[in-house]
DNA sequence: CGCGCCGTTGAGCCCGTTCAAAAAGTGTGG
DNA sequence: CCACACTTTTTGAACGGGCTCAACGGCGCG
């Protein structure tokens, strides 16, 4: 009941053990037990309004995140002002992680792009926390590496791709990835999509202009269908193909 | 001439608790009665010749490396023959993670610059050391988390920044990672640099016919003198306004 | 010597940009 | 319901950075 209400709009304090996204994220080796344990290593939960950032660039980093709902991305602003978007953030993502691991200042910021909740770790505390699990520790090591090699997908994309071939790609990540935080997501053709074309640009390298010219064109082939906070993707195949986007490649995480 | 083999050659097996490298990588946080301990984790050493393979896309994935000696880089080869180099890996760098921890195949492949020696360190036994030592585990964390922090600042420079300033950028990173391998690189302007213009273009996603415009360009301007194996950089701070640079960024390892 | 690899140069083209402006949503308050 | 402001998307025209294709010189090596 209280999961159910979760799903929609989680404006109460969340408790571990009934969190919806566990399964997909930090604490998913963890027993039921363990569970509840886990509560004490979180410090707050956070409400970020749409355009609002979880922390900025500068700011002290002295957190780890987990989104519980909404999307938000991850981006770094230049010094001529363009923005380079590295990262979307979906329901179950981590993200904060700095080198320095909590003596630094913020090299990127999180900006929201719905309405998104935030479950905030303390370094600290989630230092403790690996000391006592490894396999806790182990767990985060992996889905780190799994966002790196997704930075990586990406360096491959804008190093070697065109603009179509970028869009689609990343049109195709977004959509499998949305999917996978769907209850039964292997049918669905069409996923609620609050990007906007100029989000695209700013994560491909583009500009929006450009964006547009490419998608209208995308459009008229019946590749995809793009607008009005929906993405619709007739045929993945056709588009996967096109865009040399390879679906074998494991995605953050998938719904047990 | 000077340094043209960086600071010693090791040719016979090394053991951890000599190993010159030990204070830039993954053992940096062991006592030195843990050291010889550690030994027991290492597997093997390797040697490779220059053009050769660590491993190569579609290998099974066992293993991490220590790069001991020499340079080397990591790269994807797409559908179409073209190359995106993702890092490129200097002494004391450790490379080899993904996600799968064992289980899966490479997505991308290491191949040797110049003659290099790896350490190798089974998954299964470094995954045992984290379980016994967590602070291993948390140095490890760390490293995985500068890489991707450097991943990210690759994907700003091919996303937004001309041919200049890629190739600007990229050589000011990797004199700066080199210099931070010798004893005393802070007044050194000239470094050992084995990277062909064709490198160069496949980490900054052109081609090296371009490359090799720009940067007879850049010599013009008296920014930089590349070629011969050498890299000269007269004036870091001119080069680095022109690339925006950030030297503030903490790099992979320095020298203690 | 021939062969490969690396760097260089030139001519022409194309993808994506820049600049400018209009059209089509979207949300707010009257 | 409309008026208004604002954001998002679209369209057009012209420019230019980087690419393609082709050829050549230098160097190391068997």
């Amino acid at each position: 009941m209280a999961n159910h209400r979760l799903r929609q709009e989680p404006t109460v304090l969340t408790r571990c053990g009934s969190c919806w996204v566990r399964p997909l994220a930090l604490f998913q080796p963890l027993s039921s037990e363990e569970t509840e344990t886990a509560q004490q290593y979180r410090s707050e939960q956070r409400r970020i309004e749409p355009g609002g950032y979880v922390f900025s660039q500068g700011d002290l980093s002295r957190s780890v995140f987990t989104l519980l709902s909404g999307w938000a991305h991850l981006h770094e602003t230049l010094l001529d002002g363009n923005r380079q978007i590295l990262q979307f953030l979906l329901p179950g993502d981590l993200f904060g992680f700095q080198p320095e691991m909590g003596e630094g200042r913020r090299l990127y910021a999180v900006q929201a792009i719905t309405a998104v909740d935030v479950c905030v770790f303390p370094y600290g505390s989630l230092m403790a926390m690996c000391q006592e699990r490894p396999h806790v520790a182990m767990h985060l090591l992996s889905m780190i590496v799994r966002d790196e090699v997704e930075a990586f997908g990406h360096l491959a994309c804008l190093g070697r791709r065109s603009a179509r071939e970028r869009i689609g790609h990343l049109l195709l990540e977004l959509f499998d990835r949305a999917c996978a935080r769907l209850p039964n997501g292997d049918r669905i053709d069409t996923i609620d999509f609050p990007i906007t074309q100029t989000l695209i640009a700013d994560a491909c390298g583009l500009t929006h202009i450009h964006v547009s010219r490419v998608m209208k064109c995308l459009n008229k082939e019946g590749l995809l269908q793009c607008g009005g906070g929906h993405l619709h993707i007739p045929d993945r195949k056709r588009l996967a193909e096109l865009a040399g986007y390879r679906p074998t490649r494991k995605l953050r995480h998938t719904c047990p």
